[in-house]
DNA sequence: AAAGGGGTGTTGCAATTGCAACAGTTTTTT
DNA sequence: AAAAAACTGTTGCAATTGCAACACCCCTTT
């Protein structure tokens, strides 16, 4: 249960059973390809992924499958939607593998009604960080959606990445970016006989390097 | 003061001095087109709008200024940038008209270390709902942003408006769709003389009614 | 009255993109 | 080993979009 870290930091283990009932929490194991919730689904819990991972998949009218995000070990998905009760999610989570999650209800962490138990004041602390990353990581989405030619959608993307090996395979970069995969790859063809990027495979590099 | 309440709902009167010395808050007037803050600014702090309007402004490579999003009355901005110290903000925060602004450090009301004042819990539990707010938002802008066409773009953007009036002008629009504003406006038409929406001015009824 | 600023709609043209069809590669399954 | 599935790249063509230039409207200022 180690990634589970950044949601109960700093909360000493003998919290933890309390904290787990409290939460509703509840652990389920998934498939490769085993679908979590549908979209549409009415007041979906909250998920922390503890082994594998996950996507979030919105189904456009085309037909397309756009890629909102990747989840990870120690990363939630569902939070704003579990916490607003919302009543139709609007895309769908498939696990990518097989996959461990840790569903829970993040409104019984966050009530004041009941008396709080110990280290339930500083898992809401930590539900907060963990939703700022999340607007963070939504925020260099949009900065990269509001491009509007596909060559400064992906030049926004990589200078996002620290790392020169990217998240994503070709066609999930594509439907991340929202571009037709054929377009994308021939753009970065045109990008790489211009010198502006160097790649291979998931590795890239700019002109300026990083 | 009376849109500042969600940020202070359920808090006592009585307790708001003190919560605000806490906070570390300023009261700041701007006049129409000022700048909060610009783009690259270091460690900025999270805004509420008391009066007037602003809007978050991001400057594209092409000299295009995309609209992030625009801020109303008890509405905030910045809170993710400032929780989590970011180095350089990647938008500037304009004023629409002459503007009064509460500023402050929300990283204090949500430090643990000094002993919480009376309703301190209370405030942060209200940072996390006004954050969950702004996620939900930005869920709708990225809906809006994957569509490929500029009529799906559209289309989306008018599903997530309960009421007939939309928040923007034509251009606001425009930028806030990051579409050519022409291109926009002839779109618009084309779906008209189609039958698929109707509108004068802000205000759309698409073909189901709503 | 004239001038300036800001918002809106129209349209021709060039550039970018999506689509579709195809081929080659690797990986997985049978 | 053969077959199937999945990923990647290429390219012609049609559709959409961005760009630029223009005209019109409304309002405020000079």
């Amino acid at each position: 249960m180690v990634p589970v870290l950044s949601l109960f930091s700093g909360i000493p283990a003998e919290h933890h059973p309390a904290l787990w009932a409290r939460m509703e929490a509840v652990r389920r194991r998934y498939e490769r390809h085993a679908y979590i919730f549908l979209a549409g689904s009415a007041n979906p819990k909250c998920g922390v992924v503890l082994s594998g991972s996950a996507e979030l998949i919105k189904d456009a009218a085309d037909g397309s499958q756009a890629l909102v995000e990747q989840v990870f070990p120690g990363e939630i998905f569902g939070l704003a939607f579990a916490l607003r009760q919302v009543a139709a999610v609007p895309f769908s989570c498939r696990c990518r593998e097989a996959t461990e999650i840790l569903l829970f209800n993040p409104r019984a962490v966050a009530s004041l009604e009941q008396p709080p138990c110990p280290g339930q004041q500083r898992l809401l602390d930590n539900l907060l960080l963990l939703l700022t990353d999340k607007t963070l990581q939504m925020q260099r989405k949009v900065d990269c959606l509001s491009c509007r030619t596909i060559r400064e959608r992906l030049l926004t993307y990589l200078k996002g990445c620290r790392e020169g090996e990217i998240a994503f395979n070709r066609s999930e970069l594509a439907r991340y970016l929202c571009v037709d995969r054929c377009a994308l790859s021939r753009e970065l063809a045109r990008m790489r006989r211009e010198g502006l990027i160097v790649f291979d495979g998931r590795r890239f590099t700019t002109g300026e390097g990083v």
